[in-house]
Order: structure tokens, then sequence, then C-alpha cells
RNA sequence: GGGUAGGUGGCAGAGUGGUCAAAUGCAUCUGACUGUAAAUCAGACGUCUUCGGACUUCGGGGGUUCAAAUCCCUCCCUGCCCA
């Protein structure tokens, strides 16, 4: 990794892994079973986005990873050129197993998952989803970890920092035993580079902790884990922010969630220098659109109010029905150079998947942007 | 003209003496959405309200009853069958 530029703590960087050149920072949207809802490759190639995200588990229920490895490797499947980060599961560990306990078991072993429609079981241990995201063939791959609930007590999250370290070991273990068996030796452009992820909730004791072992073991790069929103609500500034400086310099800094674009301008502030989210393509179907504020045109993102620069704008209301002005002036995407916010809103109200597309695009679109104007803000 | 079935909130459609301002679905309005169990979910959806309740609603009118969307009479309307 090689640090371009740098302002205070934030910072451009560059890697290369083998689907490309990776410029910092960026964001990643989710494509989580190989694919973003209603979005074909040229639409997301078009809106300026060049990486990611995959997950591990929802590959394994759909298509299941050997059809992913008979045709090619997750890149080759999706036809995608550029890089792809797998996530490992690890969050579903938390999003299914701990928030439901009908979705399955955690052992120190690993995780037990429990399809409520099938009730097949998956088993997800360290090893198999290092194996499974070697079998994908990405870029960049993370650790099974075990994401705890904010609210857990700090004995239960203590508890789940140990697991994540102790399967984080596991991972590194078997990642070299996978590199080794492929033959691909740590200096090569073709080795997908790894991810720790940190745990410790709200405790900077243990996310310190967690940071220390991990590091211990040695990563490519290190996620922060969980949740970054408190149970009020509230962005957890200063657990980022320490948990950003308890990581090595030299390395990756995974803002794993994150976020809304608020929350990824304050991260970045922070050193973190990847980010992924559903939150464009997800509201975008929901009918939410994300606009840069006017007021901030022209101004360095980096140095306004990052609860100020944008706002959303919700589509599918009423007052939009007969509204036949443009979406946006100072957007150049497909959604914004062709349509009214009248029109989309039929398409809305029509449910015709059309609209959930083109708000899905001008989102990325406006994901994309933010991540260029905040590299341009940092090379000032 | 004769027979028959029926008329319930924007629509469809439950309910057939009190627990009914009236199930449910759709539509509508407003929220939410942060490593995607999410083209999803939540709330509102007669009027007014000091949020305890008050008032007007189940085709129109009249009646029975302590009590009617529900029972009776009558009128209007609609579907179907026969002529």
């Amino acid at each position: 990794m090689k640090i371009l530029s740098n302002r205070e703590k934030s910072r451009i960087t560059e890697f290369e892994t083998k689907n490309g050149v990776n410029t910092t920072p960026f964001f990643m949207p989710d494509a989580t079973r190989g694919f973003i809802k209603f979005l074909g490759n040229n639409d997301i190639l078009n809106s300026g986005i060049r990486q990611m995200v995959v997950n591990t588990y929802h590959l394994i229920l759909n298509p299941g990873v050997e059809i992913v490895k008979d045709g090619g490797g997750i890149n080759k499947f999706m036809n995608w050129k550029y890089p792809l980060l797998s996530d490992s599961g690890g969050y579903q560990v938390f999003s299914l197993i701990h928030k439901n306990s009908k979705m399955g078991s955690i052992t120190d072993d690993g995780a037990v998952f429990r399809s409520p429609v099938s009730g097949a079981k998956h088993n997800l241990t360290p090893e198999r989803a290092i194996q499974i995201q070697f079998d994908l063939g990405v870029d960049m791959m993370v650790c099974l970890d075990d994401p705890p609930p904010n609210h857990y007590t700090k004995k239960q999250i203590s508890g789940a920092v140990d697991r994540t370290i102790s399967w984080a070991k596991r991972c590194k273990d078997e990642y070299e035993r996978q590199l080794k068996k492929r033959g691909l030796s740590l200096d090569s452009s073709e080795r997908p580079l790894l991810f720790g992820v940190i745990q410790g909730g709200k405790h900077l004791d243990l996310r310190q902790k967690c940071a220390k072992g991990l590091a211990e073991i040695g990563f490519d790069g290190y996620g922060f884990g969980a949740r970054h929103i408190d149970e009020d609500g509230e962005f957890m500034e200063e657990v980022l922010e320490k948990t950003a400086s308890f990581i090595p310099d030299d390395s990756i800094k995974f803002a794993l969630g994150i976020g809304n674009p608020s929350d990824i301008v304050r991260c970045v502030k922070m050193g973190w220098d990847l980010f992924d989210c559903v939150i464009p393509t997800r509201e975008g179907r929901h009918g939410r659109l994300f606009f840069f504020d006017d007021e901030i045109k022209d101004q360095d993102i980096l140095s306004v109010d990052p609860s100020k620069f944008y706002f959303t704008e919700n589509i599918t209301l009423e007052k939009n029905k007969k509204d036949f002005s443009k979406i946006s002036d100072n957007c150049d995407c497909e959604l914004c150079k062709n349509h009214t916010k009248a029109y989309l809103n039929h398409l809305f109200r029509a449910k015709d998947p059309n609209g959930a597309r083109l708000a899905a695009i001008h989102n990325l679109h406006f994901y994309a942007k933010l991540m260029e104007r905040i590299r341009q803000s940092i090379d000032k």
C-alpha cells in the first residue's frame, strides 16, 4: 500500500490487487449475491463505481459456491472485470443469529446457520470462510468474525472479541495454507488481500485489545466491526476515531458497512480508507435520492459541515406527482439527464423496476462523486 | 310484468341483535432504511379532541328493541333467471 497524499489523518493510498489498482478512499456498493438488484454492470460502471462487495454466506445459499467456482470464479461469473471484496458472512452472524436465535447458533468452532425456509443447516467455520473466499477468487477477503450487538454487556462483547481474535488466527492459518496450495507468493499481485475485523462495541479498551490481537497475527487491512451506531442511533465518533488510531497506518482501514454520506466523510477524516454500504442502492430502491447541497457546490468537501453538505428527497411523495422539473441540474446520471420528478414518481407508483433502477443508479453516481470529491479535497 | 340474489368506509370484501367507527386485502398519506432474511418494514387512513373521549356513519325513509350494519315495513337502485 502506497500513501500518495494525505491531509491530517485522511489520506489517499494506492494498492494493487489482481483485478486492478485501487485508489482510496473508495466506496463499494454491496452486490451481496453477485449482483446489485436491478442494475447491470454498465449501470454500475457508468456510475463511476469500480469496486464492489459480495457476500460469502449469501453466495453459499444462492447459487452455491460450486457453481461460482465452476463458472470460473466470481469475477468471471459476474463478468465484472474490476476488484471485488468478499465479506465473510460474519455480519450474518450478527444480523441473523445474534438478532434471532432461531436463525442459527454460534460456537467457538464457528457459526451454524439454519434456513427458515428449507430448514437446511449451513456450517461456517473460519477455515471454511477462507476456503470459500479463495474459491470465489476475490481481490480482497475478510476473516470470519463475531459482531455482537451494541446492547450486549461488556462481558459478552469481550467474549466476542476473544472469539473474533481466535477465529482471525484460524483464518490467517487457513489463508497461508491456501496461498501455498495455490502457489501464490506474498508479493504476488494475484494474492488476495486479507482483512481482520476489530470488534469491541463502544468499549475503547476492547477495541484496542482486539486491534492489537489482530495486528499480532498480521493482516493487510483491518476493519471496523459491528454497528457504528449506538443504541440511540448516534454515530460513535470517538470509537471510530480511536479504533482507526489503533490500526497501523501502513495497512488498509476498512469501515465496514459505513455508511451515510456524513458518516463516510467523518470516517475519512479519521483515516478510514474503504467503505461499503447498502444505503445508496437500498434507499434508491425505496425511492430516496441523494443530492449535493448547492451551497457547497464548489467547496472543499472535507472543510464543510459533514452533516450539511447533502440532502435527500423521497421521490414517491405526493408533491412530486405533478412536478415536471428536472430531478437535478448538477448531476449527469442517466436519471437526471433524461427524466422529470413526475416521471420517476410515476415509475415508483406503477411499481415498475425502472424506477428503482434509475434511483439506484443516481445514488451510486452520487456516492462515486462523493468519493471523488473527497480524494480531490485530500489532494489539495 | 313474474321470480330471485344483493346494496357495508376510495375499491374489493368480512360481519347478520350488544365485545362494530366496522376484520382483511388493495389503493392512499407519512416515516424508517448504515459489512442486504429489505423491489422491504412501520405508522396513519369518518369528523372533532383538553387524547379521556365526544359526535356522525353500513342505499333512502319509517319502525321493533334497553341496544340495529345485523330484525320488520316501505321506497329507490343493481345483477341474474323466466316472460
